[in-house]
Parts: C-alpha cells; structure tokens; sequence
DNA sequence: TTATAGTTGTCAGTGACTGACACACTAGGA
DNA sequence: TCCTAGTGTGTCAGTCACTGACAACTATAA
C-alpha cells in the first residue's frame, strides 16, 4: 500500500500525494525542532491528526518522510544524463546532469542547508541516504554504459566505478557545504572534487 | 560496555575477546545457514549459551557481530597508507595500501565469498558496511592529505574526494568479484575500475 | 440504492535495543 | 580468613519502529 502509484493524475493519487506532503512538512518540523531520533513516529502521527498506523500506510519507514523525494531526483538525474549530447566525455556528461539538482541545493538556501545538517549528523539518515544513492547507481548505469569507448566486458564494471566516483564526489562537495554553513558554491566544490579525483 | 578496551594483553581483554569470537561465529553460521534478517538475536545467544541481554554487551548491533572487524581493518589500512613512500602519488599509494586486506580476501575463498554475497544481498548489512567505510575514510584523510600538492585551501576537500572515490572504487570491484563468484581476480577488477574513474 | 474499492483506527504482536537491579565470581588487601 | 571492589551475568520491564488482521467508514460507479 505504500508503494502505490495508482494512474497518473487521478484523483486518489493527487490526494494521496497531497497527504504525504503534510506528512512530510510536519514531520521536518519536528525533527529540525527536537532532532530526528528524539522524534517519535507516533509524535508526527499526533501533528498531523492521524493513527501512527496510518503514517506507515504513506512512508514505509521514518527516514523516507525525510528522504522520500530522492527517488524522483534519480529519475531527473537519469533523464538529465540521458539528454547530454553523445560527444560530451562520460565526466563530463555527469557533471552537467548534476547541474540542476544541485541549483535547486543551493538556491533554497536555509532550508536545504538545515536540512543537509540533520542529514550529515544523523547516522540513521546517511545510511538510508546511501541507499537511494545505489538506486541512483542502478538508473545511472545503463543510461553512462553507451558512452564508454574500450573493451566491453569490462565496460559495466567501469561504468559502475565511475558513476560511484562521481556520487562519491556529490557527497564530498554537499558535506563540503553544510560543513561551510552554504557559503562556499557548491559547483565549484564539486568541480574541485571532480578534477582531484581524475588527477 | 560493549566499548571496554581495558588494557590491552589482559586477561579480561583476552577472554573477552574470546567470547567475542565464539559469538560471531555462531552468528555467522546462523545467517549464512537462515538468513541474516531471518535470524534472532535471542536465538544467536541461546546457541552460544547465554542470555540475549549479555550477547548485547558484547556486540552493539546484530551488524557488528558480522562487521566487527572492519574497524581493525580500517586501521591496518591507514597503517599500510603511512607506510608508503613519499614519493608516490596519492593514488598510487592509496592503491597500495589496499594490496594488503585485498588479499585476504581473495586468499580465504569460500568464507569471504559467502560473507560478501550475503553482504551484497543484506540493506542492512549493506548499510552498516557504509558506516564502517566511513570510519576508515576518516582515519585515511589525515594520512593522505599530506601528500597533496596544490593549494592548501581545498587540501582537504580533495582528500576526501579522493579516499571517497578510492572506496567507491573498492565496493564496486568486490561487488563484481561477488558476482562473478570470485573467479575475476580482485586486484585486476580494482585497478580496470580506478583506471577507468582516473580517465 | 447497492456493490465495490480505498482509507482509516484499533489491537495485538515481533524484534532490536536499553536501563535497572540483584546476584555471582574473582582477585587483592587487611 | 574475611572483606571489598571490580566485573560479568540473568531477569525484567520498557521503548520504539514496524507489521498483519480486522472491522468500520466513505466515496464513487453501476
């Protein structure tokens, strides 16, 4: 029941979607409020006036309420990817896809950034945070494949090397950032990340 | 508790370590036999013969009784770093110093083939393997950023990319010598997958 | 109006983990 | 020899994330 989707636009789905966002609103309330372990799941329930049962019928587990938009940014990350021009070099590509999710980081300023903090101090968070980085892997994947000039029975091993790499380097720079309270650019960074990684 | 170093050489220490020992092979038995989600903590203890409470002051979490010894890993592993020349390049060190738990991987066959598999296979464990690599990124930076030239401004920005990058690097070859049964040599997939984040 | 599908609350339960407490064992000093 | 401090252990009660089952409700479709 969580992971329906339901058909497109259809009137369920659109209030479906409308309460996962109250959800998900009260709930970085809280957290950023008293911290995300000291939250209780059954607290977010009370907050938005519903059974704790039913706040697990729209997020599977407590991390999603924070994370559960990650899902759709692979899918534009993936897209984003798949529309970079044939002749731009596998790096190359990637960095450009990463272009837009990173601008939407770095132009809702506080927000974000409050968010990146209770992020990178919360361990729970950057272990499900890593997970729907591997699912980012596993759309990336196929989409940089075509792009990779040599041999092809290594061509999948690389291609998954280097989109790791390249995730790896996302994670430095955003760490970089919050670390920075949002004051150094975040491209420049990841920019920096990139070029020492391929030093 | 479940911290206590107390001094080392011991005899409290010593048969604490023992203890720790016998649980985690029980464990181990356990999870490749049923399943790591599938198998108790309570029924882990009574197969070694003790309340699950106690088994609890020995291992944090059911993921330490499998990772435990990732920390001393990560240890040996910024160890083998320090011990590189000078002269060599970041990336060729970091390289290097990977030979050594590369190796004892590839050596013990089956038992580390298993463990990979149902490590592979386990979020859970898949996620708490993140955390431990985490800890090994921070003992590595302060070894590595020594050897960087360039400005000091973003040292330590392109330290971490680089360990970062080192490690995805590692996942994703031991990943595909999982896959591949552990017939693909383990030292050539790490190399084909640097060479290949490095172009 | 009625069948149907989807949503909800309640309740009971599992399993990882924690704190508190009382008890047992062991080594060292008086 | 007794006493004491340190340490390991079982038991018990409790928290919290999460799940399955069921009955009640509601909105829409025929």
């Amino acid at each position: 029941m969580v992971n329906t989707p339901a058909r497109r636009g259809g009137l369920r789905e659109l209030t479906r979607r409308a309460v996962q966002a109250e959800i998900a609103s009260t709930a970085m309330e809280l957290f950023l409020e008293q911290g995300f372990e000291e939250t209780t799941v059954d607290q977010i329930a009370a907050a938005v006036g519903m059974s704790g049962r039913s706040v697990f019928r729209y997020f599977a587990t407590k991390e999603d309420m924070v994370l559960g938009e990650m899902r759709a940014i692979g899918d534009d990350l993936a897209a984003a990817l798949q529309r970079r021009p044939a002749s731009e070099e596998p790096w190359e590509a990637l960095r450009r896809a990463l272009d837009e999710p990173l601008a939407a980081l770095d132009s809702d300023g506080g927000k974000a950034l409050a968010r990146a903090t209770m992020l990178s101090t919360t361990p729970a968070l950057r272990a499900a945070q890593q997970q729907k980085h591997a699912q980012w892997h596993e759309l990336l994947i196929p989409v940089l494949a075509p792009r990779l000039k040599g041999p092809s029975s290594t061509r999948e091993l690389r291609a998954h090397a280097i989109v790791s790499a390249a995730l790896s380097c996302l994670d430095v720079a955003v760490d970089e950032w919050t670390r920075s309270g949002g004051t150094k650019p975040l491209d420049r960074l990841l920019d920096s990340a990139i070029q020492a990684v391929r030093s």
